[in-house]
DNA sequence: AGCTTTTCGGCAATCGTTTTCCTGATTGCT
DNA sequence: AGCAATCAGGAAAACGATTGCCGAAAAGCT
């Protein structure tokens, strides 16, 4: 079988033709002015070899690759594959390609693949993590433009797309507001992140600027269904009665419905639930599912992406900008209308 | 600032160490006999103008790109995100990198990014996917070497590297055994999948093996948690006892478990429980912790990229290699020995 | 028929790098 | 001193594709 022979180059193509490489070049490319006969013929020969113009040598020329490098700080997974199928798509419609490179949280690992994406000469870079924390930028007078997307370098010059939490944090206090709780609590992450302080004092503003005291001071811990079980037991303990409980997760939120509910509450009918991220694992395993804030990643992807164009052809929008979330509304915060006619068994 | 300025180029570097450019090439890659002190000059300006050599002009000449093309049948998500990493680990020892496409389901899309991939003159793809089935080759007799990494391709005659599923469900089983339990049920997903029918047939052949009946006939439902609590009802509803049950997956394995506990079992002591897959999500979300079968996929993914490797070299290894499963033991089929001495509030 | 104007395609330079030759200059040897 | 052998580095030809320029043939005009 033929396999593995040497791909065709513009020549084989020019030789089957019958005409010069430039000729060949022309046909294919719609320049110059050939005749029809002569386009057809150098098509015909084209399709025939299946010829694919190399892209390495193209770019030589052009100076372009349509290439973009994409770094994860850290590892690659949840938060940052929506983003790269946004980004994705947005590059795709202008036909590039991604270059993938998973920097695990190594600084050399990520100077390294920043030095071979230059090599490559990409012509763009797409920087994302797990975290939406600032983080120091890749390189200083790059010759590329560079997108932070979901997380953001620490130099405000620098182009960044977030996600907006506090808007969204917000959108979940006057969710719960909206539906007449009045005694919220707040379970979330390890204060040392980024994300769960910020929710969380946006969470603050939002009820102190409708008057309302929170039911207790936020908790901070860890971003597991562990914590949000064990920060359920905190609850319970203290005097305080509570109405809703706003968790800086699914994962969080999940784990302190399992434990509402081990504890005789009902939700939502005693205590609503809202988590943040809207994870389709925890939201559709939840019971009853999650009412959950969206990040809108890979709506955050294709904007990043749309900007690192952009910044390419010239137009750079530097700072911080902000990509709104959403709320979702399900059963952790809603009676259904309609109650269900055959309940299933378990589910 | 001298951002997006003109990457260096050899030229550049030549003159500015005042040599020509076919010496500064053979003094950066230590070709050619030079004096070392001219050497030393020209890595210095190199250093000095930050010069990176032009991958695509460099393989122009070479024939090698040193890149690979990864291909996502469908969506990009849990189960190709280890393969991703483990290929990566495995090229980026040997200095590739990887092109990474979504599929998204579409064949032509998927026949678009091959054309893509091969103009880009990628040395190999590797094919993958989330499910286990096999599915037609995206191409007949390309010019570069094409592994399938955890989906397989139909024709015997391509490489693939598919998990052991059948190796794995025998562990799993033969785990079940050793602990002492004879009744034993599956419940799995849809019985279109190849993964729910080939688990669920080593399942029943393994018990066959051990002279065991098995408790229930497989129950194949969906992947969810919804359905493993389904299940339960199912299992409960009928006569026959049952002391563990073998699940298709972890999503599964913790939906049977929420159910049981809510009925009124401990897990392991009525009911031991394995799931499959080994996903941190779940293992570590349910009550007790899942033991269940690793799939190992980042190792099948090193393998993937090897294979890769090898045939790229010169060396195929066409045909579908079985990469092994291990099992993690958990609480859910172990009573831990030294009981816990301050049992936390609720987790 | 003889002239100009198009039309069609070939030639060659270019992109950045590697590599093969090849030429001077130095050294070693008798 | 004279010759060969070695060394250091330059010149130029690749690699594959694009494109500006230019020449030959054909067509249009008087």
């Amino acid at each position: 079988m033929g396999k593995l022979a040497r791909p065709a180059t513009i020549a084989d193509v020019a030789a089957l033709a019958g005409v010069s490489v430039g000729t060949a070049s022309k046909a294919l490319n719609g320049r110059g002015s050939l005749r029809e006969e002569t386009r057809t013929r150098v098509r015909e020969a084209a399709r025939q070899l299946n010829f694919e113009a190399n892209a390495g040598a193209r770019s030589l020329h052009s100076g372009r690759t349509y290439t973009v490098g994409m770094i994860t700080t850290d590892t690659i997974g949840r938060f940052s594959i929506p983003v790269l199928m946004g980004a994705e798509d947005a590059l795709g419609a202008g036909e590039m390609s991604i270059f993938l490179c998973d920097g695990r949280g190594d600084p050399i690992r990520e100077q390294y693949y920043v030095r071979t994406l230059l090599s490559r000469r990409v012509d763009g870079i797409i920087v994302t993590g797990r975290r939406t924390e600032a983080r120091p930028p890749i390189g200083v007078s790059l010759p590329v433009p560079v997108v932070y997307a979901f997380i953001s370098s620490s130099d405000p010059d620098d182009c960044s797309v977030v996600p907006d939490e506090v808007g969204g944090a917000r959108k979940a206090i006057e969710h719960l507001l909206a539906i007449g709780r009045t005694r919220i609590a707040h379970v979330t992450g390890p204060e040392r992140h980024n994300s769960a302080r910020v929710r969380a004092s946006a969470a603050l503003e939002r009820l102190a600027e409708a008057g309302v005291e929170p039911a207790a001071p936020p908790l901070f811990g860890g971003w597991s269904e562990v914590w949000g079980r064990q920060a359920v037991g905190i609850l319970l303990a203290g005097q305080t009665p509570f109405d809703a409980v706003f968790c800086g997760s699914d994962q969080i939120a999940r784990g302190v419905g399992d434990a509402l509910r081990a504890a005789g509450r009902r939700v939502p009918e005693d205590v609503a639930l809202v988590g943040f991220d809207n994870w389709d694992v925890m939201i559709d395993g939840a019971q009853p599912p999650l009412t959950s804030i969206d990040l809108n990643l890979e709506g955050l992807g294709r904007s990043a992406a749309e900007k690192l164009l952009a910044a390419i052809n010239g137009s750079p929008e530097p700072g911080r900008h902000a990509h709104p979330c959403h709320l979702v509304v399900r059963e952790s915060t809603t009676v259904p209308l309609t109650p269900i006619t055959a309940p299933s068994p378990l589910g």
